[in-house]
DNA sequence: TTAGACTGCGTTTTT
DNA sequence: CGCAGTCTAA
């Protein structure tokens, strides 16, 4: 191994990059401003690594997402051969760790096929468990019990640590949720029955092994001969400390991060971890990465300027010594709209003068909600565009019903999947008996699973034509089973359970167009399972059993190319997303108090930082131009708010920006003195919000998709008294028997004789008075 | 059981 | 406004 590449590659490295891809005698730290070159650094140190005759399969690097790890794979594949590359252990902190708890199953208490629940899984479970304690779903809600256990998790609190610490206690109790704790205890122990983990388990788990069998740690601490770790400021306490197991005395660690991007505190990530990285390596070596080849010296300067309003950070200075550039333009919009609208002309003009196609250009976002308006204004001007960040393939229902047949051919116990599809397709077994099951697992600590191959049914209370319903739906799963064990391959399984359970015929049944996208799908997740197969035959690598795919799919998000055509378009996408990326031209949406800085964050000073270095980030994702908008009045949850600038706009800089207030409409004025805004959308004597359209006028819509929002109300309660007949226009003549107001809305109720007795809202019912 | 109407709610996102 | 989750009529 260890052949070197035909050309001295460290020419291609500045002075401290060099220094960081050579220096191999103990811990370092690369900070790496933005666009400095970080992941070049990262490449070449795995290459000076194995030059330096290290073995390949001896050096982990661990990235946060799929595609960090699949473009740094390429680029040493490129440099060093496929050979090589695909024997390092690169990949996301998830997958690597999976790979290694695979092999360690029976140490921490599952068996080898145990389940990866993703985070739907997880609050589905949550619920479940809410139920069964008959709590009030409205305060125990899934996705809060969901985020706090995630934050336990990734501060390595166990359930029983939790319930035990007096300051969870008090702090749940003041927000009326004193039994989350339990309700922590449950979920983790229903995991556990159902041979489950979830996403933080993964990371859980792994420091549980390192902890508890020192010969595993030991072993792994000697495997490894090298770590290295992406964008370190991401990292939560759990990640830190599995690194910290990893490495051991040796010490052989290489991280690289930039506190200044940090961006992902709301889900455990801790800027600590790179901020006090020297408490824990006192031998820790740092090296600074600050000339930025990405940016003009306008963008940086303009950048720098805004990040060095924050306390917490850590000592750089970032330069370009690219052109200086254009400035910085902030456009003042009138509204949303006109936003929207003069984004759009902004870069059709920018195309004319600078001749780039559409893919330079981006337009990033603090909320996805802000994209509906954006993708209106360029539809019109046909500009092609492609939004990121919708839902990714393996979170459509059809896909996960179909996913979820496939995890119980492999781990039955897993209850979460097989709730999903217990009823799909219909087999009879509703809402009760699947409580009644809950109910008996709970008590009889075992999964569902368990439940219906062995506990006594009848007991349970079900009857027997359930009981042989449930026989039915054991038997299929139980073929599915068979076969697994049998040893087919994830394909041939996959073609058995579709053939097998009749999702097809369910989904075919009409031919709307929703149908057969659905049908595409089931598809499609076909023809990946032979293509995972294949490619594992061909090149003799592998696994191809089911177990292998799922384990696959599972930490899949697939952010990635299901564009069906490559024609250049321009990006839509949050400023999260963006992270990573680069563009010639970048278009910043919506810089306005309360969207960005978000109005979530306005309370906490370390938030406004975090939401400060977002717009850090996005600046710097700019290589040619950047322009700053916000607008004057936005559309927001159904009503238009008046909005002011970003308290960011302040930090930047005078001389590295340009304001210009939109020419289209006069400033001056309020927009009620202008007589082309005046008007509203006024309609059935409905109080109606002004509508603030510059370049269309509104169009009352016609559609009856919510035909309601037309009605008027015929009649009002104090026309009508008990004992009035009326002819409804469907049920016919009635008689009003009860007349009374449900939170605010009058209601009436009527016996319509041989129809039945209606409870109707008095607002939408039409009837006449007899 | 299911489709369609209605209510409630509304960051950011990865694995 | 738009979506998801819940309720209700058939």
């Amino acid at each position: 191994m260890g052949q070197e590449p035909n050309y001295n590659y460290l020419d291609l490295l500045n002075p401290q990059q060099r220094a960081a891809v050579l220096y191999n005698e103990g811990p370092a730290l690369v900070i790496a401003g933005a666009g400095s070159g970080k992941t070049r650094v990262l490449t070449y140190k795995i290459v000076n690594l194995i030059s330096c005759g290290y073995e390949p399969y001896r050096i982990m690097a661990l990235t946060f997402t799929n595609k960090a790890a699949r473009e740094m794979k390429e680029r040493i594949t490129a440099i060093l051969g496929d050979k090589v590359a695909s024997k390092l252990w690169m990949g996301t902190f998830h997958s690597i760790f999976l790979r290694i708890l695979r092999r360690h199953s029976e140490e921490i208490g599952f068996t080898p096929g145990f389940t990866i629940y993703d985070s739907a899984d997880s609050k589905s479970l949550l619920k479940m468990i809410v139920k069964d304690l008959a709590l009030d779903e409205k305060i125990y809600k899934p996705s809060v019990l969901a985020s706090v256990i995630s934050n336990a998790k990734n501060a390595m609190i166990t359930p029983t640590e939790y319930l035990l610490d007096r300051d969870n206690y008090e702090n749940d109790k003041k927000s009326r949720r004193p039994l989350i704790g339990q309700i922590y205890k449950i979920y983790q122990e229903r995991c556990k029955l159902a041979n489950a983990m979830d996403f933080d388990d993964i990371l859980v788990y792994m420091n549980i092994l390192m902890r508890d069998y020192p010969d595993v740690c030991r072993h792994y601490q000697e495997f490894f001969k090298y770590v290295l770790v992406d964008e370190y400021q991401d990292t939560n306490f759990s990640q830190h400390l599995i690194v910290s197991q990893l490495v051991g005395d040796r010490q052989n660690l290489c991280v690289v991060g930039d506190d200044a991007q940090s961006i992902y505190s709301f889900r455990g990530a801790d800027i600590n971890n790179i901020l006090y990285l020297e408490n824990r390596y006192p031998k820790l070596k740092i090296f600074k990465l600050e000339r930025n080849y990405r940016s003009t010296q306008n963008i940086i300067n303009a950048a720098e300027s805004l990040i060095d309003k924050n306390m917490r950070q850590m000592k750089k200075h970032v330069y370009s010594e690219n052109e200086p550039g254009e400035l910085i333009n902030v456009v003042r919009t009138y509204s949303d709209m006109e936003e929207a609208f003069m984004v759009a002309n902004m870069i059709n003009q920018s195309k004319l003068t600078h001749h780039d196609s559409y893919d330079e250009y981006a337009i990033l976002y603090r909320t996805n909600a802000q994209s509906r308006i954006l993708e209106e204004s360029l539809r019109k001007r046909n500009m092609p565009y492609r939004i990121y960040g919708g839902l990714s393939f393996y979170q459509r229902k059809e896909v996960k019903d179909m996913i979820a047949y496939f995890r119980l051919s492999v781990n039955p116990d897993d209850d979460e999947a097989l709730r999903r599809i217990i009823n799909y397709p219909t087999r009879g077994i509703g809402e009760t008996t699947l409580k009644k099951l809950y109910s008996a697992a709970s008590s009889e600590t075992k999964s569902l699973w368990q439940v219906i191959t062995s506990s006594d049914l009848k007991n349970i209370g079900l009857n027997s034509g359930i009981i042989a319903k449930l026989n039915s739906f054991k038997d299929l799963i139980q073929e599915f089973i068979d076969d697994n064990i049998s040893g087919s391959n994830a394909y041939a399984l996959g073609q058995l359970i579709y053939n097998r359970t009749g999702i097809l015929t369910l989904i075919a049944h009409d031919s709307t167009p929703e149908s057969i996208s659905k049908q595409e799908n089931l598809k499609e997740i076909l023809s990946g399972l032979k293509e995972f197969v294949d490619l594992r035959e061909q090149t003799g690598g592998g696994e191809t059993d089911m177990k292998t795919f799922l384990s696959e799919v599972m930490l899949a998000t697939d952010q990635d190319e299901n564009d069906t055509d490559d024609l250049p378009k321009i990006s839509l996408m949050t400023v999260h997303s963006a992270k990573g990326l680069e563009f010639k031209h970048v278009y910043v949406v919506g810089v306005e108090e309360d969207l960005f800085p978000s109005s979530m964050s306005l309370d906490s000073f370390s938030q406004i930082e975090e939401e400060r270095r977002l717009l850090y980030v996005a600046i710097t994702r700019a290589k040619e131009s950047c322009v700053l908008t916000y607008a004057g009045s936005r559309f927001r949850n159904g009503q238009t708010v008046m909005t002011s600038p970003s308290r960011f706009l302040g930090d930047i800089d005078r001389r590295f920006i340009h304001i210009q207030v939109s020419k289209n409409v006069s400033m001056d004025n309020s927009k009620f003195e202008n007589p082309l805004l005046r008007y509203n959308t006024s309609r059935s004597g409905y109080a109606s919000k002004p509508s603030l359209g510059l370049s269309k006028i509104p169009i009352p819509k016609n559609n009856s998709k919510n035909p309601t929002l037309n009605v008027i109300p015929q009649h009002i309660a104090q026309e009508l008294s008990i004992g009035m007949s009326i002819l409804h226009d469907r049920f016919g003549a009635g008689k009003i028997v009860k007349i009374d107001s449900l939170s605010g809305e009058d209601m009436i109720t009527v016996d319509f004789g041989v129809i039945g007795i209606k409870n109707l809202l008095l607002k939408f019912v039409k009837f006449k008075i007899l």
